[in-house]
DNA sequence: ACAGAAGCTTA
DNA sequence: GTAAGCTTCTGTT
């Protein structure tokens, strides 16, 4: 190694830990051998490759190493026997895979090394070392903060998780000190993971104060008696030996006995056969062909490679000998692609979740379709541009006849209700997908002017044989985010029946898991396939064109691909919700919501213009009158929106009193902290609490909501998303019509631009607490129910039970109280919180809480065996079976676990009650119908339903509303608490309500 | 032009 | 203490 030349070293071992928790956990297909690491790290390693070659990157490596752990024993061990001794053993499905990773890098013909004795970062550490001496740079690659004490001038570090160079500046600002006093930093911290002891009481914060401080580990211990703080100069007193221990365990060994050179690490060519064997093998189907691209290999002519495969708990250490099996992957690959996989031909006649037989368990089922899903390769050429009547009516007989059809609309604008039609997709089998253009327009500078482009079916004419396709109840449609589609199409007159709807497949699935429900990151978790992106096609910000002027071949890999796609995506996911016992979840709480939202959406409210420009302009006048006074009381003019500026003026130039902290590092002014100034006798932050209302209130509302008023329909649709909370709760965007005010006199008067049409009247109808009745339910607790039973003020009797006041004459202070418990209990309580609500020291608000156990034992045990089962499966249900993923409630880390906690807690509450009310809105109009009424759903709100109907059919509708809401839980849970709905109608929201 | 923080609205 | 979405400001691309 010479001066210029550059070493990369990958810290192995460090990485497989991130990867397995960072990553989705990713199992291979044909035989579920657990991979996700692996893939990880082989990514990882070929961005890396790719760099290298690429010398605009700017870093380009000479030498290249990946370094491993050994074993856990090692010489630390001697110094300190407690060192990584409460380390717990890695998860089982980790095991296989650190063997599998160091078959990965041999694949990549990179050296693999390890040894005995010694932990992957003092080998590091030693070739850092070495490359240093020879004149050469080092690249660590890795983000463990035990590495950052070797980073200087010719050391950096390199996250390739985060894509983040980390040098000196970098470490600074992380931990407060140079990368030379790392050392002495972590020998006062500790590492409670490896069990470092460290000096008790001293976090990352204290301890860069004090090197700061004193310079040194040494010099702080010799003076320690001048240190202020009496419990920390003890502390560090006391420890003094335990620091030194520690800093003996962090300071990493620069002189092990390394038996390879650095002249074996020169970096060698990609060998592209070996690779894409491994690859193979792994069955990692994008990056094959990725490497098979850049090394020029045919893949297709290259055999799967064989590799070891190691359960066992001694998988840590090298991997030869003991119990190498050989992999089961190619062949059950291949039977798999037998099974059912490869054309038109073998396509299932009906839903995959039919077809099992008795031969089939549902899990095996479900990894073979996956894997034919999977093993088809997507090739854009292959995708058939539709351009006249005839070729279109074999495609419709081809999908007829297939039975399943997986279909895409392309449009002019992401909002179905304003959408054009500019063309649609489909697929019939994997890698069998076609586009019809129907609406593309010739690019603008054109002197026609976005004229029609030639030899595309008119819409009409498509949409005449397509119509009996999309209706035929014999042929299933598939789509992504169906809803969307079903808008656009019933604007033409077409509906679209029977569907399955890939997004909401996952949702159900896998909802709460990380990653969300879109088609792209579907795509990539389950097909291992990234499909063009949006932006690439169509431009995004300033360079943005809609669909209609994209290029009709791009347009065909495009949309043909996204229906290609969705077709295997419904193959790898349909075939899990029966293995998985989730089927009546979607079928009777997801897919049946679908039509009704797409109606609820097309019908829109009406919203009164005058009476919000109005309003905005009342808001306008105040805002303004405000602004003067808090320019004159402030002394200078400023932007009072400039959370920044504010804080500044109010607690630097005007010296009010401490502000409360913030996250980094500004000044607070949140409302809170205003409010509590304006208590203090202080003129100005209440005038900036109520300039802040008066601004949101123009800007979010007032302001806004006019320019969603349909010009076609002079009314405003919201746009309904079915999957995008973790507890089943929908959303509303585009406006959002879920958070219009109501607690304030001044946001209120925005509920009365919510009005029903002439001869029309709103009628409001929503379930009175039904959260705490589901918790009455769920966790069984006799005194609630009762009080449910009886139909008394919830709070007063808690307010009651717990603080031993009859209701008659209660203070109003005490029934506030017992009511921010009951909130709390909902949403998981915790004693920071409580007091925070209350205004209240911690200590007071953790005896309310432990009377309130006392009072409800039912509670803790409910809390406590919500918990329990989270921790033991990763999720919680709702009654009615919907699960929610906690992935993370198992973490270490503490604020993470008690945050899952008491997430999955109110989960099962939040999950239940809005599946409730999604029962009841699937029933709603057949009960409307069936009465012969007239009254339509316009909005939810959670427990809130809006509905516009005719005068004279209030009085008839409320029973109906009342009756479908009341008992929407039967029967497929029968409710210990009754529900209970009030309802009203009125001409404006705000009256109604 | 975009991303993240801060702040505010709802159930 | 739970669950969302939107606007403004601010600093980076």
């Amino acid at each position: 190694m010479k001066k210029g030349d550059h070493l990369f070293l990958v810290d192995g071992s460090g990485y497989i830990f991130r990867a397995y928790h960072a990553l989705p956990p990713l199992t291979r297909k044909s035989d579920g051998l657990p991979v996700g690491a692996v893939s990880g790290f082989c990514n990882m390693l070929w961005k890396l490759m790719l760099d290298a070659r690429n010398t605009e990157a700017g870093v380009v490596p000479t030498h290249f190493a990946v370094i491993f752990d050994y074993s856990s024993k090692t010489f630390r061990n001697e110094l300190y026997p407690e060192y990584k001794a409460n380390r717990s053993a890695p998860p089982e499905d980790l095991i296989p895979q650190f063997g599998l990773i160091r078959q990965a890098t041999k694949a990549f013909e990179l050296p693999c090394i390890e040894m005995e004795g010694f932990e992957a970062d003092d080998l590091i550490a030693t070739y850092a070392r070495l490359a240093c001496e020879a004149g050469g740079d080092t690249t660590i690659v890795s983000s463990d903060k035990d590495l950052m004490q070797l980073v200087g001038p010719s050391v950096s570090m390199y996250d390739p998780m985060k894509d983040r160079q980390i040098n000196i500046p970098e470490v600074i600002e992380k931990w407060g000190v140079p990368p030379e006093k790392m050392i002495d930093l972590q020998a006062l911290t500790g590492d409670s993971v490896d069990n470092v002891p460290g000096v008790p009481g001293i976090g990352p914060k204290t301890a860069a104060q004090l090197l700061e401080q004193f310079g040194d580990l040494d010099t702080l211990l010799a003076r320690a008696s001048e240190i202020k703080q009496d419990k920390r100069r003890q502390s560090i007193i006391d420890n003094a030996e335990k620091a030194r221990i520690s800093r003996e365990l962090v300071r990493l060994k620069i002189d092990v006995p390394v038996a390879d050179g650095l002249e074996d690490f020169v970096l060698q060519p990609p060998n592209g056969p070996k690779l894409i064997g491994f690859l193979k093998t792994m069955e990692f189907t994008s990056l094959t062909r990725r490497v098979a691209e850049a090394t020029g290999t045919e893949a297709g002519e290259i055999e799967a490679a064989p590799v070891s495969v190691q359960w066992g708990a001694d998988a840590h250490g090298p991997d030869v000998g003991a119990g190498a099996i050989p992999a089961a992957a190619p062949a059950a690959a291949t039977a798999a692609r037998a099974n059912g996989g490869s054309t038109a031909a073998a396509v299932p006649s009906s839903a995959p979740s039919d077809s099992g037989t008795a031969l089939d368990t549902p899990t095996d089922l479900a990894n073979k379709i996956a894997a034919a899903a999977v093993s088809e390769k997507f090739d854009h050429a292959a995708y058939v541009t539709i351009r006249d009547l005839a070729t279109l009516k074999a495609w419709v007989a081809e999908a007829t006849e297939a039975g399943v059809v997986a279909f895409d609309t392309e449009t002019s604008s992401l909002d179905p209700m304003q959408a054009e039609l500019v063309g649609i997709s489909f697929a019939t089998a994997p890698g069998r997908a076609a586009y019809v253009p129907l609406a593309h327009k010739s690019g603008r500078g054109d002197l026609l002017g976005g004229g029609l482009v030639e030899n595309q079916i008119p819409v009409r004419d498509a949409l005449a044989v397509l119509k009996p396709l999309l209706e035929d109840g014999s042929v299933l449609k598939i789509a992504q985010n169906l809803k969307y589609d079903l808008v656009v199409m019933n604007r033409h007159g077409v509906d679209i029946r029977p569907f399955d709807d890939t997004m909401l497949l996952s949702y159900v699935l896998d909802g709460g898991t990380n990653g969300g429900h879109g088609m792209d990151p579907l795509s990539e978790k389950w097909l291992g396939h990234t499909p063009i992106a949006f932006k690439d096609i169509a431009g995004s910000g300033k360079n943005f064109v809609g669909f209609d002027q994209v290029d009709i071949d791009k347009a065909t890999a495009y949309a043909a691909e996204d229906a290609d796609v969705t077709l295997r995506l419904w193959r790898v996911l349909k075939p899990r919700l029966a293995a998985k016992g989730l089927t009546s979840v979607y079928e009777r709480l997801e897919r049946p919501l679908v039509p009704v939202l797409a109606e609820m959406e097309q019908r829109g409210i009406s919203v009164d213009r005058q009476i919000l420009s109005r309003l905005s302009g009342e808001l306008a006048q105040g805002a303004a009158r405000l602004e003067d006074e808090i320019n004159t009381l402030a002394g200078e003019r400023f932007n009072i929106g400039s959370p920044k500026q504010l804080g500044d003026i109010l607690f630097g130039r005007m010296g009010l009193p401490g502000g409360t902290k913030t996250k980094t590092g500004q000044w607070s002014t949140s409302a809170q902290v205003l409010e509590d100034l304006a208590a203090e006798g202080h003129e100005l932050p209440r005038k900036i609490v109520d300039w802040r209302q008066l601004t949101k209130l123009k800007s979010t509302y007032t302001d806004a909501l006019p320019g969603f008023i349909n010009p076609e329909t002079k009314r405003v649709h919201t746009s309904y998303a079915l999957a995008a909370t973790t507890t089943g709760r929908l959303s509303s965007s585009d406006p959002n019509l879920q958070n219009i005010p109501i607690r304030t006199a001044e946001g209120r008067k925005i509920r009365t631009a919510f009005i029903a049409d002439k001869g029309n009247k709103l009628i409001s109808a929503d379930y009175s607490q039904i959260e705490l009745r589901v918790l009455a339910h769920v966790a069984d607790i006799a005194q609630l129910k009762q009080a449910f039973a009886d139909g008394v003020d919830i709070h007063a009797m808690t307010a009651s039970e717990m603080f031993s006041v009859p209701v008659e004459g209660m203070p109003s202070e005490v029934r506030r109280r017992a009511k921010a418990i009951n909130f709390g209990i909902i949403y998981g309580i915790s004693a920071f919180g409580l007091a925070n609500q209350l205004s209240i020291p911690r200590e007071e608000a953790s005896d309310y809480i432990k009377k309130y156990f006392e009072r409800f034992p039912g509670i803790r045990a409910y809390m406590d065996e919500t918990k329990a089962f989270c921790r033991d499966t990763g999720y919680v249900e709702t009654i009615f079976g919907r699960r929610i993923h906690y992935p993370e409630i198992r973490s270490s880390n503490p604020s993470v676990r008690a945050f899952n906690e008491r997430a999955s807690i109110n989960a099962r509450l939040q999950g239940t009650a809005a599946d409730i009310i999604r029962r009841a809105m699937i029933r709603m109009d057949d009960a409307l119908v069936a009465a012969k009424l007239s009254a339509r759903m316009l909005l939810q709100v959670h427990d809130e339903l809006i509905f516009e109907t005719i005068e004279s059919e209030v009085a008839a509708t409320i029973p109906v509303v009342r009756h479908v809401m009341e008992n929407a839980a039967m029967p497929a849970a029968s409710m210990s608490v009754p529900l209970h709905v009030d309802a009203n109608a009125a001409d404006s929201w705000d009256e109604a309500h």
